[in-house]
DNA sequence: GACAGTCTACTACAATGTGTCGGAGGATGT
DNA sequence: ACATCCTCCGACACATTGTAGTAGACTGTC
């Protein structure tokens, strides 16, 4: 079921790579990165884009002559996985726990808050895409 | 600082039955495991409540006979902790995506939404619980 | 068509982290 | 003094992670 690989410091490097670089070859991000400080050798990132594309977190484009990597997962979609991951693990799969913790511990600006209300408003409006019945609103 | 130690699975249903049970002897948790259908041995039990000491999370209290331990931080403030670590980890250390992320990915019911409202409305009324000096700007 | 350069696949390996305990030796109650 | 119960330390196999080398397939160019 939810069993998501983790993602390892270095594989997240790159994936952030990818994120910020788009699609590439191998040897694109392996500059990409080394202009980015890391000191790894075109095998190692290479290695970790493959065990990347193991866990599902990127694909791999087989074109000619080298193949395209890029990530299958986005930023918001890999923190909503994180975050369903930390929900089952610690509250049985509820969210609302998190959504105190958070809003506890995270120093917002009002702007932020403003924000998040309007969050909620959209949430309130227009409830799932399925349509329970009894609209009580 | 922010490297907070990695719970491991086992250690995290430890640390559930001393947030459930209460502070209790290495017998009483072990006991209190078996029932929960856990199957480890007494000394497993006991490495696990001391590397999960050793970390940080539980306390030991040095009693005759028996130490006594106890959970050293709680739900809420680990997932405090999970959180802050996420928001490092992938934004740079804001919180906002991560409330984007829980919003939309978390399916909530009106009544929790409306519940986060009034969160949001005491985060809003006392702003700066700490007058942090020298306005920094 | 042979060569040099580029790629991918496979393999390796040490360092950690995890899951699981066993046994030695000290403290305790009777 | 004896039977217990407890803690401390050490152990061990296995999975994950960080890091990379090498062999062999491919390809564009004389």
């Amino acid at each position: 079921m939810s069993s998501p690989s983790p993602i390892s410091e270095t594989e997240r490097a790159v994936l952030k790579a990818l994120w910020d670089h788009g699609p590439g070859t191998v040897r694109e991000l392996h500059t990409v990165l080394l202009d980015q400080g890391a000191t790894w050798a075109y095998t190692t990132v290479q290695t970790l884009l493959t065990r990347l594309a193991g866990k599902g977190y990127v694909e791999c484009g087989r074109s000619t002559p080298a193949h395209v990597y890029k990530a299958a997962v986005t930023l918001n979609e890999l923190l909503q996985q994180q975050l369903t991951d930390l929900a089952a693990t610690y509250c049985e799969g509820t969210s609302s726990p998190l959504m105190l913790a958070l809003v506890e511990g995270g120093k917002f600006s009002p702007e932020e808050i403003a924000q998040f209300r309007e969050l909620l408003d959209k949430l309130d409006g227009e409830p799932p895409a399925k349509p329970k019945k009894g609209g009580k609103k």
